[in-house]
DNA sequence: AATGAATGAGACTTCATTCAT
DNA sequence: TATGAATGAAGTCTCATTCAT
């Protein structure tokens, strides 16, 4: 009985934290992190703004907590979309087809996530999490040039270019679709794609 | 007399306007439009704070103006690299090249310009250089396409595809030489490049 | 049995009582009265931070039995000092070199006990204590004055002033080594002392 | 015309920061820095809270400031005391009686800079005016020390000395007149200067 | 028209105290 | 009775905008 209590207990208190977590997280789904203040959050969470700091030790700590399992999330998608079976071609095509797919689903986060400038501690999780996406995608870069598959190439711009270039073209300021008709998902990820495997491989690729 | 007067005020006025700019860009180059404040452009301008109102009727406006011409100047930075006679490809080079060179040399502008979330006034404005920005390079990839020189392709999405790119990996958080040894701008220049063009034209550029 | 768990669990109760009191003065030793919070005291007694209030009604109450307490154990050094045989000369002299070593060891609780404002309560208490010590200087004082061995003087002044002087010098802002060479710790009692022994019996002391 | 109106104008603004810092002199005399809040200040100058950092870039500035200004003007009366025609012994004492006069009609403002911990930067303030008040004090003994008239001791230590036991003597929480019948000023003032004169030449003051 | 001091809302953060479990 | 998460008022500081001069 006691234990069953602190488990209660314990388990209200997490739930306290992921639903600050939660609305941190809707709230920079929605806005962006420069537009979302911690009594924002504390509000949607439905507690009091001081209880924040008793979860976070900071707004820019809350912050990086968001980033962190956002981006985390992010990486072990595509991560297990490279994971599959097939030549790297076809993996990095899944890996860049999933990854495109839930940055349309989610283009303020996307954006959020890859590119709004906020606080030195976030700016430094991002780099850390640049790292885990440069690993996956620079893997099979490296296997496809190792195999001939692709032409020699600098895996790490390669990759940092792909993230650029889907991010913008997908949920960025210079997306092409924010105030003219709504393309074509389908048809926006394809072309998008089939930029960027010509871009890795020189090559068009099959349908 | 009075009409010399009158002219010689709108040119003081208008003085006082293109300072109150010039200091914004300056600023905004060196920190960031966050982090500029209106006192520190007036400051700067050497205006006082109440007379940029008189000049611009909020601080987003102010910004929207800072942000048009430094884009402007951009754009045409590109525009007229393509113009020079040649192949598309090689038109195109020379546009890519300019326009890294460009944001290597102003980091911080280059990234408040491409990506830095400030005001929903300025990220309509991104969205109006974007069109011109892709007129620029969509130009020159339709010409290539229609030649025969580059395959079929999206040039809308090709454009903003290659902006992106390029900023992620000149002068984006996740640019791959931020706490690494700092790459020869050279190379970087040219691995970027090599990976623009071959996502074009689907063949390496001839050095 | 019930006679003996209520006798343990008031054991208890005043455990937890005693651990917060010595807890409390630890950090009040360490940072000062406004440096130190119930919770900072709370988790170094080990308890829950609403458990501090079960034992005293107000932050206020808590850091008055601190302070009364931690002034009684000086009282009692210094009184204990002025119990010793010998002239009241003899006796005053090693009440304050009692006074002035524990002071030196403890800077920060002997600045927190004399003069660190913090609360009504709190100053009250300073004023009980005040008079605690004065009992024990004016005691010796007195006696000097009577035997003819002390000028006559007004006890109760001299031994308010013994205190400040005391302190200023040793742990005050206004200490002469804060910021200079660290002064040899026997000089600078001595000098205070034949000071302080000059002021009492307008002679020098007798090495 | 311009040139009165530019005067009158900068007369406001001094008026201005003029009355912020009068105000907060006189909360600090009234209740002690540590109870005064920017917006106490702000309030009782008839200004915004906000206007305060118009003037000082934090509150610790703004206490800064007070604290200077106040201990100046402490320190100037004691300088001239000491500057008038005398023996070294007159003079210290009609320095001491000024301090002392001074100290009981503002007796939280004495406390305050005396003793009053409230931020680094006051505190650092304490040390250099300790400074200013040693060199008066100082001075004047280290004359009667070389001629004899007072006993070879530390001018130093002397001096914080005898700071230290007319604050504790006259403001401090020990002063032995908060709650008893008020003594008679004069014959307290007498009876610390008796003391300190007693304790710096080993003689008894002549009436 | 220019000035720049003043405004005041709002941001982040702390912490003594309370109360449901 | 003990717990400790939650509260919410209060504090410091920033800055876009206004307005009397």
């Amino acid at each position: 009985m006691a234990y069953r209590e602190t488990a209660s207990v314990r388990a209200r208190k997490e739930a306290a934290r992921d639903r600050i977590l939660a609305a941190a997280l809707q709230l920079v789904s929605q806005k962006g992190f420069s537009a979302v203040s911690v009594s924002d959050v504390a509000e949607l969470a439905g507690v009091a703004t001081g209880s924040v700091y008793r979860h976070f030790a900071s707004k820019a700590e809350l912050f990086s907590h968001v980033f962190r399992s956002a981006s985390q999330r992010e990486v072990d998608q595509v991560a297990q979309a490279v994971s599959q079976p097939g030549t790297a071609g076809e993996r990095l095509q899944a890996a860049l087809t999933r990854f495109g797919r839930r940055a349309l689903r989610g283009k303020q986060l996307a954006w959020a996530l890859i590119a709004e400038p906020i606080d030195p501690l976030v700016d430094s999780d991002r780099l850390e999490y640049r790292r885990r996406y440069a690993e996956v995608f620079e893997q099979v870069i490296r296997q496809g040039v190792m195999s001939g598959e692709f032409p020699p190439q600098d895996a790490r711009v390669t990759s940092a270019a792909l993230v650029g270039a889907m991010a913008e073209t997908l949920v960025g300021p210079l997306s092409p679709h924010r105030d003219q008709q709504p393309l074509d998902e389908n048809q926006l990820i394809h072309s998008i794609l089939t930029l960027c495997m010509r871009a890795i491989t020189g090559k068009e690729i099959q349908p």
